[in-house]
DNA sequence: GAGCGAGTTTGCGTTTGCGCAAGCTTGAGG
DNA sequence: CCTCAAGCTTGCGCAAACGCAAACTCGCTC
């Protein structure tokens, strides 16, 4: 049951139209893309497994062929914070695009996955050689910058109750899938994985859920989180909520 | 008094070795160099003026020759964040690098200012023509990702007292200037701001400063702080000073 | 050099959310 | 089907930091 999945990517034939829909090579010749391809190595990482960890050498770089990965930082003290969730056709771990030679956060399987890794070697021939893929990529990296300020303003300016309301709302939009109840979040997510996204403790988050199912926003249980009153949720999200 | 240091700069040719030695630059040809600079405007801007507003189309970017410039993030509710400070040799507002048509901040001149400008429209060419502009600009942009996602550990997992300290010391170390009593922040900065890079309020800096003060670990007056005793300030920081 | 206003200090009450502790639930694996 | 540990809930007390209010101080401008 839990390899399902992989064995279908296993049947497939890795060929270009693997990526030609992806949006990190759009504008790629399929030519080219197969070119691409024959450099990649595909591996499957159960969930749990670490893709690789917070200052490991980055000799390579991934992409999300299928499955959840977690980006996770590590700080000083030993608490994780979770900088972000991948979701499948994404690049991550590109240290080579940002100047560094060492990978700034853990990639941990949030589910099986399925994982092209290339060279990190041939990055720079590469941006070179695709100036589409370099301009999507750093178009990429960008909204991830964005992202980033975005959360510095909202950690800075909201109160908890506000950050996980927008932190389950972003999840549902980027990997929800809906259902008779509304929409699940499509992939096991514990009560502190939410409090790690959005820089509070589990029992906060467990109150704020347990508040929220009793006035029927959302529904949740054990890793499992559905958004079921989005336009009230968000509400909650942005401070609309007080007396 | 207060144009003493414009003069300066406007008694100077814009010529090559203006550029050469900033980071941004390294590695290109003189001949290049005059050539940029040939598209470049240069502009002074009074302390206070906004260079840039979030929001505004993004038609220009630009590089920062001397003065101080404050990025500010302003919320839905009106709230002002510090994104960050630009010292002299940076470039700033290169919203093409990152896909964005629109600015997503305010630039403002935290001191007087001298600006070059170059139109956005050669953002494109400009990288391709000079692949390490290109590989520098990237690189200081993953760097300030980097910065970002720190941020957000900080803010997650740091009480106010050691977010405020860390603020200090990056300022003392980015642009501190040695003075006989310690480490002098170089330009006017106010309580206000402080709190509005730390997510905190006015209130709170107000009182870690004083009680700083009495224990010697800095001296600060209207708009100044100078950090007299650094290892002291970073074990505040680092959490270290908990009985 | 007098007056003004921006910036700062400080006290006090209140709120938010944490920390700790104890008990409960659930689902995966034997 | 049973077991058990990982995940979740909930109560209670407490500390950090905010919000508000009032007073003060310094430096700039006229």
């Amino acid at each position: 049951m839990r390899l399902r999945k992989l064995e279908v990517f296993f049947l497939k034939i890795l060929d270009a139209t693997l990526l030609s829909n992806l949006p990190p090579f759009e504008g790629i010749e399929n030519q080219d893309l197969e070119d691409l391809l024959s450099l990649a190595t595909s591996a499957r990482h159960a969930k749990g497994q670490h893709i690789f960890d917070q200052g490991d050498d980055a000799n390579a770089f991934f992409l999300l062929l299928d499955g959840h990965v977690r980006v996770v930082k590590i700080t000083p003290h030993g608490e994780q914070i979770i900088a972000r969730y991948i979701s499948s056709g994404e690049l991550f771990g590109i240290a080579q695009a940002i100047g560094r030679d060492t990978y700034p956060a853990n990639a941990v399987a949030a589910v099986d996955c399925v994982v092209l890794s290339w060279p990190g070697t041939i990055w720079q021939q590469t941006v070179q050689r695709y100036p589409t893929f370099a301009t999507n990529t750093y178009a990429m990296i960008g909204s991830r910058l964005q992202d980033a300020q975005d959360r510095i303003v909202e950690m800075a300016t909201e109160r908890v109750e506000q950050r996980v309301a927008s932190a389950l709302l972003k999840l549902a939009n980027q990997t929800g899938r809906k259902t008779a109840e509304g929409i699940l979040i499509d992939f096991p997510i514990s009560r502190q994985d939410i409090s790690e996204m959005t820089g509070t403790t589990l029992h906060t988050v467990s109150r704020l859920l347990s508040s929220w199912e009793q006035q029927g926003l959302v529904k949740s249980g054990r890793q499992k989180v559905t958004v079921t009153e989005g336009h009230r949720l968000l509400m909650v999200a942005s401070g609309q909520n007080r007396d």
